[in-house]
DNA sequence: TTGTAGGCGTTATCAA
DNA sequence: TTGATAACGCCTACAA
């Protein structure tokens, strides 16, 4: 392999003379510095990053942390990291926390171990990250003390039960899967809220993980539209009214969350509150630029709104006529 | 930080026996060696890798390139590779090839220039991997001339046409996404050719990347079971079907490819050919452990066969009476 | 059995 | 403007 030292000999300069010339930190007369480019072109030079990660401390590589590499959020997530993180010098080294917090912890060490700079990790559900060496980025939920970005579930929450309270929705089954999700939780109480808010005329809660939901009782109850914590429940719901015949959105209208892939692969399609990933994984990242460079101000914890993707599983009620909006609000 | 240098001075010893004592290379007495062991536990010892890796020439840490992160296979090969990797000693550098072939290339140019020791790639559809620096596993299809290990999707292919052959079932309409893709090429191969073996009594193949196939026509010609390239499509179809009010799997069966992580959220959940993704992941370190460590003998490249997941998307065919497999091979 | 010493490729300090 | 030199932490002949 060429090295600033070969480069040196063959030009007959000082290694630090390149050095300074490849890096344009020291004074190097243009003439020298172009020369000593070109043959670093030539010979094709890159520099060493174990060299490079022993002299000044820094590999220039961040670990990511996911509850499980399945999670369905995690592509996303990692492909957008990883393009944040490129286009700011680093490489991304992934870690699995093996879903559970002892998995969790072993991930953090390897990665620190292996010598990353910094760690951007979206923790295991129900976890209080552990303490490290380098700084974190915690990706999580606004209830989580130590979140440092994260989509704003909670708002979220209010935008799905709004979105079909503009359509003239009142009765509402709001659907969780894992009531230990601090996400998810934000999910279901954003849409309480915005319910409580502009008079819903009342909304059942439930938390499943592994059946579905009573869909005739609910719609006994008067219920027309459903709010799920998650794509997958929003599913398994969808797959549920079709097989016991009720229409969606006809009578019924489904709202989902994280804007999974399969959602705009079924029919009908399925509407659903996107997180604005390429924005939580650009602030993640300004965060630990920010940390790493000793930059004077840190950017304190922050929340990204989420979006809303209207597809299909949602509709105007059957029942009733479209009320007013505005009338609505009690 | 300590480091071995750090501990041969608290304990009045060279650091040539520290490195001894650690590594259990050099000969040290028991008596130090223990001493010097514990007294690195004390402080907290980890041999610094950039030292290491400026020293040795190796990282430690391995590459994974994918066509695009936010391929839903992606999550669970991921998965699989740390798993591997980890159980190995490597870490795992992913970088994503933005879905193209200029992309796919700079992506494994900026990992060898992070300095991977090799690199685990699933090539994009229809590019050649350029060569490297650096062993290349490549996860593919057996048809790609550069493959290295991947799953028999042609078998996989065999496998979804057989069982629905066994299940009584003679007209299929074999669909595929994308045409340019070696993967779904040789699946839908494998199907044609079992149906030939077996004599089914003919099939229609369509590729189609946006609308689902005509699935009234395909009914009309007596088509009773789909086989589909990837679970997507088999959703979408699956999806159709519920629409059209055709009954799955009383009226058509439909079989995907992949087990992505939704199938099992279906109602009717989906049959599927998975790939054996664990011993992909274990095949694929496999050959690039022993490229690094050169040993005498590369494992060939080899297809790991793909598994048959039944669920409820796949049924007897309700026209015919069930007939016997064995009788029923022409 | 233990210690000395050199070097991996960079960066940075200080002289020239 | 340029060069000599000393680290960074580890490994490994080779010498004692």
């Amino acid at each position: 392999m060429s090295s600033i030292k070969s480069i040196a000999r063959d030009l007959g300069v000082s290694t630090a003379t390149v050095s300074n010339a490849l890096s344009g930190k020291g004074r190097v007369s243009d003439e020298l510095a172009r020369r000593i480019r070109e043959h670093a072109g030539k010979v094709g030079y890159h520099p060493s990053p174990a060299a490079r990660a022993l002299k000044t401390g820094r590999s220039g590589i961040l670990g990511l942390v996911m509850p499980n590499l399945t999670n369905p959020l995690f592509p996303r997530l990692a492909h957008n990291i990883e393009a944040a993180a490129d286009s700011r010098g680093f490489g991304v080294l992934i870690a699995d926390s093996r879903s559970d917090a002892a998995g969790q912890a072993a991930a953090i060490e390897r990665l620190v171990r292996r010598g990353v700079d910094g760690i951007v990790i979206v923790p295991h559900r129900g976890t209080r990250v552990t303490e490290t060496d380098v700084p974190l980025a915690v990706i999580n939920a606004a209830s989580d003390p130590a979140n440092t970005v994260s989509a704003d579930h909670r708002q979220g929450g209010r935008l799905a039960a709004g979105l079909l309270m503009d359509m003239g929705h009142r009765r509402f089954l709001l659907a969780g899967e894992d009531p230990r999700s601090e996400v998810q939780q934000d999910r279901i109480a954003g849409a309480a809220e915005c319910l409580a808010r502009r008079g819903g005329t009342g909304h059942r809660v439930c938390w499943t993980s592994e059946a579905a939901p009573d869909l005739l009782a609910a719609l006994a109850g008067g219920v027309t539209a459903i709010v799920t914590s998650t794509d997958l429940l929003a599913l398994k719901l969808l797959s549920e009214a079709q097989t016991l015949d009720i229409a969606v959105p006809g009578r019924l209208s489904v709202i989902g969350f994280d804007n999974l892939p399969f959602g705009e692969h079924l029919r009908p399609s399925l509407s659903t509150i996107a997180p604005d990933v390429p924005e939580i994984a650009h602030r993640a990242l300004s965060y630990l630029d920010a940390r790493l460079s000793g930059a004077a101000e840190i950017p304190p914890p922050s929340v990204v709104p989420m979006i809303a993707i209207q597809r299909d599983s949602t509709g105007l009620p059957q029942e009733r006529p479209v009320t007013d909006p505005a009338r609505s609000v009690s």
